[in-house]
RNA sequence: GCCGGUGUAGCUCAGUUGGCCAGAGCAGCUGAUUUGUAAUCAGCUGGUCGGCGGUUCGAAUCCGUCCACCGGCUCCA
């Protein structure tokens, strides 16, 4: 007899060779029908795993990612062989499962293509292997054993992830003609599997190498249950009509031209209102913790880019210098603010007293982005930063740090930003080429970042490798409509640009010391953050915000005048109004502006005429009641102010 | 940049296997209506069918090429 122990520390005795699924079966039934996979001492495991002495288990359900994760694993193995099917010597790379599903990198046969046409027929293959209720088998085999069946079946990546895997057992999964190298867990077998659908295909190269081969990554889906993926496609529906780039056009707040340039974002009134509202609320925030605006051009020598080592990193792949006609210089279009703002601080001496010094500018950059690249507003070619950069001493680092996650963290709670993640990069130690900067330096900016983090209780994720070349950083990561995750605010701490620039301050003692700068941006840049706001909020932004905040739909034109009059009182009391005069029926005009989003409509008729009051409608929420001018003004000014407190 | 897909009016979309002047709804304009909380009616305007080249008696439809956009990959100071 063996000990199990449960999640609820409850213990229970079984019988040594007792499988996982057996003592679900025994707890009970509902929970044997709905477990998916175990974690035994807290490996995850399958369901079919034989238990021979005393553990732990705990049992994943749909709910548990590690239970979807298992059925999303063996969906993957199931589309491999559907796919095998259709297409006999197709060579399989990875098929792992991920957020939303799985996908399976393939190499087809020589000359085939998959395209959307053949999704339904892959789907249909699929469930009708599952509905054979194939088991996902296990065998455990030496390396060379696994290596020998790979190599006999031509299968060359598989080949090589085996090659590169210690020494030892490896296992694999087979159910009905597929076999698959993998670690697992799996479900017991392909019943479980009621719906499937394949969502796109896609490119992907080897390895995520380049310079290797492109392979074809097919993205799926399924679920235990049809209804599911009905509700699933739904749900990608809603998440489109969220989409940034559908509502920016409906409200007219940017718009695209092929004419001025791919990835260069046009502001219309609307949008540029929006953007200028964001900035005006930051700049008062930045005024109350010392910053000072400072503006700097739109291009810079070569020579200031290759003193801050930007041109040496991406100089080649980059917008190419612009030539003087006559002196024959050469300029780049700005990519970065912190080599203009670097000069700013060397225009005069500095002494320690004078230090931190922070300079902040909406800076508009330029980089180029590959084509295949560009989204919306969230990856362009031309952007604004709402760029900081903070100059001081090493003793201020840590509290000037922790100041900028400050920042960060009140405009997230002001624009209600709550699903964000916290992300730590770090460099890759091994690859010295891909930064500047002494080992020394960059251990010092590196605990100074975990530090700063863990000071303010942030809940972190680190990544070796994605620091930026010059210093390490941390960034604040929120997701959009479709669940792509977006690096919005960013801070940095750099030892290197000050070293390459000689910055110095004079110290107490007559020395000449070199300060330490943070690079911040808390909303990224403003065309990301307005993309990531419009998805959030599905364009209905909050009232300080909005474009318009209320717009005066008389009944008829009888009352355009005291519609009129209306419309300029609340605009002088600074309520952002319009007018909609169209000669319509007032059922229409609500229709037409509840699209618009525009947070209230003002009704006026004969009644209101009369008694010099209005009648207010919240978009959204239908009729609030009749109010006057003053009221409403005060309601709209009370509710501005608990946004902003 | 790479793989796959898409491109018809300002927007959303029809347009069978190539065949008469390319259609609809919404938007816009004009007129009628004078309206009470999510679509009043009528008429009109609007398109080099993404661009260019080719096949054909004939191309929105077939082929090539370029451009833009969409989903990924790579990249992201």
């Amino acid at each position: 007899m063996i000990k199990i122990t449960f999640p609820d520390g409850n213990s229970r005795e079984f019988e040594s060779g007792i499988k996982g699924i057996e003592i679900a079966k025994i707890l009970s039934n509902s929970l044997a029908s709905e477990v998916l996979s175990i974690g035994i001492n807290g490996e995850n495991k399958d369901l079919t795993q034989s238990l021979t002495q005393d553990s732990s288990i705990v049992f994943y359900k749909w709910d548990d990612v590690e239970g979807k994760h298992a059925f999303w694993h063996s969906s993957a193995h199931l589309m491999a062989e559907a796919l095998e099917s259709f297409y006999p010597g197709m060579k399989f790379g990875i098929g792992p499962a991920i957020e939303n599903g799985f996908y399976y990198d393939v190499e087809l046969p020589e000359g085939q293509t998959i395209s959307d046409a053949d999704f339904r027929k892959i789907e249909d293959k699929m469930l009708e292997i599952a509905r054979g209720k194939f088991d996902y088998a296990r065998t455990d085999v030496s390396k060379n054993e696994a290596l020998k069946f790979f190599t006999d079946k031509k299968d060359n990546y598989k080949v090589e992830l085996i090659t590169d895997l210690e020494d030892g057992t490896i296992s694999l999964y087979k159910q009905n003609t597929f076999t698959d190298l993998c670690r697992g867990p799996h479900l017991p077998n392909t019943s479980y599997i009621k719906s499937a659908k394949i969502l796109s295909i896609a490119g992907a190269y080897w390895r995520g190498d380049e310079k290797r081969k492109q392979l074809t990554r097919v993205y799926g889906i399924t679920f235990p249950k049809q209804k599911q993926l009905e509700e699933y496609l739904v749900l990608l529906e809603e998440a489109k009509k969220r989409d940034h780039r559908k509502i920016g056009k409906e409200l007219e707040l940017f718009t695209f031209s092929a004419r001025v340039g791919m990835g260069l974002p046009l502001w219309l009134p609307k949008g540029a209102m929006l953007r200028e509202r964001l900035e005006q609320f930051l700049k008062k925030v930045q005024k109350k913790y010392g910053y000072e605006p400072v503006i700097t051009p739109h291009i810079g020598q070569k020579e200031l880019y290759v003193t801050s080592g930007h041109y040496a990193k991406y100089g080649k792949d980059s917008f190419q210098p612009i030539h003087t006609p006559q002196e024959g210089e050469e300029f780049l279009l700005k990519p970065m603010n912190c080599p203009h703002h670097c000069e700013i601080y060397k225009s005069k001496p500095r002494s320690y007293k004078d230090l931190p010094v922070r300079y902040a500018e909406f800076g508009t950059v330029y980089r180029y982005e590959q084509s295949g690249e560009l989204h919306g507003l969230t990856r362009v070619r031309g952007f604004t930063q709402d760029d900081a950069h903070i100059f001081c001493r090493p003793d201020q680092l840590s509290e000037e740090f922790m100041k900028v996650i400050d920042i960060v963290l009140y405009i997230f709670k002001t624009l209600d930003f709550k699903d964000f993640t916290t992300q730590i990069s770090l460099r890759d130690k091994e690859n010295h080429e891909k930064y500047i900067g002494s080992d020394e330096n960059w251990e010092k900016a590196e605990s100074a970042i975990i530090e700063a983090a863990n000071a303010k209780g942030l809940k972190t994720i680190v990544e070796y490798g994605e620091a930026a070349f010059y210093g390490p950083k941390l960034d604040f990561m929120v997701k959009d409509a479709l669940g792509r995750k977006w690096q919005l605010g960013t801070i940095q701490v750099d030892y290197n640009l000050p070293e390459r620039f000689e910055l110095e301050y004079v110290g107490n003692d007559d020395k000449k010391y070199r300060p330490v700068m943070i690079h911040r941006a808390p909303f990224g840049s403003m065309e990301r953050f307005v993309a990531v706001l419009i998805e959030h909020t599905a364009g209905k932004f909050p009232l300080w915000l909005t474009p318009e905040q209320a717009v005066v739909l008389p009944i008829s034109d009888k009352f355009n005048d005291y519609a009129k009059k209306v419309s300029n009182i609340l605009n002088n009391y600074d309520i952002r109004t319009v007018l909609d005069e169209r000669n319509e029926k007032i059922g229409k005009k609500i229709r037409d502006n509840e699209l618009k989003r525009i947070p209230y409509m003002v009704i006026v008729g004969e009644k209101e005429a009369e008694t010099e009051t209005i009648s207010v409608r919240r978009q959204g929420e239908g009729d609030k009641g009749s109010f006057t001018c003053e009221d409403f003004a005060k309601i709209i000014n009370e509710e501005i102010e608990k946004q902003l407190n």
